[in-house]
RNA sequence: GAGGACGUUGGCAAGCGGUCAAGCCGCCAGACUUUCAAUCUGGAAAUCGCGGGUUCGAAUCCCGUCGUCCUUACCA
């Protein structure tokens, strides 16, 4: 039974780096008809925040990617001491009674020469004088005892970088548990991994040197070591890490939400970033995802997310373009929940026809990119409270066509027949008892009913702003 | 400093020893159109990080070098 994690630790808001593994965790468990793991890595009480962990369940759910099972390690801590306690049993671990600090009271780090394995003296005391010191009360933190003495290398395959090998003369005996008795990452993620028989995991890459600790700690506990894939990292424009702090917003799952994105569109995008189907499909439905995911065609290299930075937070173009193809492509009925929900959001919500809803939504998409478009630039649809923009201004102030436009109204509203074909008719008739083009009245009318000067075809405009307030609007532009 | 990973046009990304190095986004132009978008067509944009080597032939193999990133905590 194939089982993966997505293991985030609450330490900041969900960001697109994260989502994008869990994503492929997810797409991969789908696949394989296996399960989701959703496990809160909250070992670090000391940053972790209820905030983060709301906005890790928030940008999850918003994806619509759901988890079958969740954990907290918080909860687990009895498995981790022990686990911690059943190494050290087994003499594959032990106490280290240092002084916290020790090593880091000479400031910064020594870094001109070996790496540091360990400290003096500390794995050769004795278990009675080990035992002894801590039934005294000593603090003390359990390292592993990286065996470099029978083992010489470490060895684990990865799905996406290949076989991977390290001389345990350059693991350091890393800790296990703090002083405190609280198990570190390691332990912690490697004891729930094993316990929650996670199959795969997929995270990272940058836990692939940490990988080497863990397969040390995976047999330590006598366990088969699940099988790994590290992801390539998501970087920043300038070859940086993301972050929070130096590129704001545009690293968070919700500011997609916010922007307007469609939940799979979003998906589409992050799952193009580091892995590709190799065969030039780009628009990919959630099941085709499901279908061509493979960890074979993750690649290596480091992805670089191309936003705007500094400029403002804008999402990568590519992520626009993808947002607007399936805006597009989903079937009108899939879209309109969502549409709903972004014009109630900006109240402009009226709980109109919905047969009239439908048909508006329908024509207007095809222009639009993100959802946040049918409140802004779709809010004459929806409402009277929009305003007359620059460019629409101008169509109107051409030729008269205030005039032609008010007297087009008139002849509306004598009119009971009100059709496409109907007010095309009458249109055409205006323009060319005028001598004008038609397309200098079609152009004007399109900015009298929007306020814009760009947009559908005029004549379904007419239709989807409907007879009274398309007369209305048209007497109004006259004056 | 040490260990590791990676390096194909502005971004994503095909390519795995053999045509003028795919495709997508973005950019420019044309077509279509009552406008815009979509769509279609065309264009600009890569000495495949750099330097050696192997080979009849290398983005593809080998060596070196530079750069970037990761790890090197009682953070995850």
């Amino acid at each position: 039974m194939l089982r993966v994690r997505f293991a985030p630790s609450p330490t900041g808001f969900l960001h697109i780096g994260g989502a994008r593994t869990y994503i492929f965790n997810w797409l991969f468990a789908r696949q394989k008809q296996g399960t989701m793991v959703l496990r809160i890595d909250d070992t670090d009480v000391e940053r972790n925040t209820e905030a983060s962990r709301q906005s890790i369940f928030e940008g999850l759910r918003w994806l619509e990617l759901p988890w079958d099972e969740l954990y907290s390690q918080s909860e687990r801590s009895a498995l981790h001491r022990e686990a911690a306690g059943a190494i050290l049993a087994k003499g594959l671990a032990y106490r280290d009674f240092t002084p916290l600090g020790g090593q880091a009271e000479e400031g910064e780090k020594d870094r001109s020469g070996a790496p540091w394995l360990c400290n003096p003296g500390q794995r050769e005391i004795s278990r009675e004088e080990s035992d002894r010191r801590a039934a005294a009360g000593e603090p003390f933190v359990v390292r592993f005892r990286v065996p470099r003495e029978t083992v010489a290398e470490v060895r684990f395959g990865d799905a996406v970088y290949g076989g991977q090998g390290r001389s345990t003369g350059d693991i350091e005996d890393f800790a296990l548990a703090r002083s405190d008795g609280a198990p570190t990452y390691h332990l912690a993620s490697c004891a729930d991994d094993a316990d929650l028989r996670i199959s795969h995991i997929i995270r990272g890459q940058d836990h692939l040197t940490n990988t080497f600790k863990h397969v040390l700690i995976f047999e330590a506990l006598g366990v088969k070591p699940p099988e790994f894939a590290h992801l390539p990292l998501l970087l920043a424009p300038d070859g940086a890490k993301l972050s929070k702090r130096r590129h704001g917003q545009v690293v968070s799952v919700t500011a997609y939400r916010e922007a307007g994105f469609l939940p799979h569109a979003f998906i589409n995008f992050l799952s193009l970033l580091g892995w590709s189907p190799k065969d030039n499909r780009e628009i990919l439905t959630r099941q085709e995802l499901i279908e061509l995911f493979s960890l074979d065609n993750i690649n290596r290299s480091n992805a670089v997310v191309s936003f705007q930075e500094g400029v403002a937070d804008w999402p990568d173009p590519k992520a626009m373009h993808l947002n607007g193809q399936h805006l597009r492509a989903l079937a009108i009925d899939d879209l309109l929940p969502y549409v709903e929900a972004e014009l109630r959001a900006a109240d402009l919500w009226t709980g109109p026809d919905p047969a009239w809803f439908r048909a508006t939504v329908d024509l207007i998409r095809s222009r639009y990119t993100t959802l946040k478009d049918f409140s802004r630039r779709g809010v004459a649809y929806f409402s009277d409270r929009f305003e007359m923009e620059p460019t629409a201004l101008e169509r109107l102030n051409a030729l008269g066509a205030r005039q032609l436009v008010a007297e087009l109204g008139e002849r509306l509203a004598a009119t009971e027949e009100f059709t496409e074909q109907s007010v095309e008719a009458q249109l055409r008739a205006l323009a060319a008892e005028r001598g004008v083009k038609a397309g200098v009245i079609i152009n004007a009318a399109r900015a009298a009913l929007t306020g814009q000067s760009v947009g559908p075809s005029a004549f379904a405009v007419f239709r989807a702003v409907g007879r009274e307030r398309a007369i209305a609007r048209l007497q109004a532009a006259g004056c």
